[in-house]
DNA sequence: TCGACACATTCATATATTCGTATATTCTCA
DNA sequence: TGAGAATATACGAATATATGAATGTGTCGA
């Protein structure tokens, strides 16, 4: 059991494993944005969006660019979208098979 | 912003943003395997296995099968494998990244 | 029905996360 | 250089998560 490999594995998932930040993945998953368009499209006060960017710049899920004096921030790794699709497909059919599962009849 | 979506979604992402509970992923990823048997090769006591496995049942990520007096654990969903797996490619390619950055000059 | 095995749950404690408020920093333009 | 806009950081209180120890539950065989 390589016990670093799951700990780096789960660090990346800790980083998307917030709905502020999953919000943030959604805002960005078109293209750059700024932190105030950020801030506008998701709802979320600003000190507060920019520590959960802060947190996932560290850990390399985003990039900046700054551009006069607004920063734009971009998702790293196109994959991470791919794997956010992945974690809704999984949601659904687990939403679905649960449906499934509760017996139709009220039995 | 679907709030309620991206908690969801964030909650899946709980599930997973554990280093026990990514070894259990490992570990069961080959197929499924009794509580012993991953205490066994993962080296987590019986019962912080079972305190994981449950919450890891209750966000629908693994299934249960009894037999006698064990109880076998499985991955409910392949597409889980997959994200597993793309989460250690943007691991890779991260640390390819930070390699690369990192002035390979020193200067 | 009893004893033993495999697993689950509870509880208390230690640690980590989250988020608002206040304050810094960085940059632009006059 | 100074005001103001955009973003970042520090700090603390509330909340959530993780874990070990102890105990409970379900199943099998005698």
């Amino acid at each position: 059991m390589d016990r670093d490999f799951f700990c780096m594995h789960s660090d990346l998932c800790k980083t998307l494993a917030n709905d502020k930040r999953q919000m943030i993945l959604g805002a960005l998953r078109d293209g750059e944005l700024s932190v105030g368009e950020m801030a506008q499209s998701t709802g979320i006060p600003q000190a507060n969006l920019s520590q959960h960017l802060a947190t996932m710049r560290a850990r390399g899920v985003v990039l900046t660019r700054r551009d006069g004096h607004r920063v734009y921030y971009r998702i790293s790794n196109p994959k991470l979208i791919q794997a956010f699709d992945l974690i809704t497909e999984v949601m659904r059919e687990s939403m679905d098979e649960r449906l499934r599962t509760a017996d139709p009849d009220g039995a």
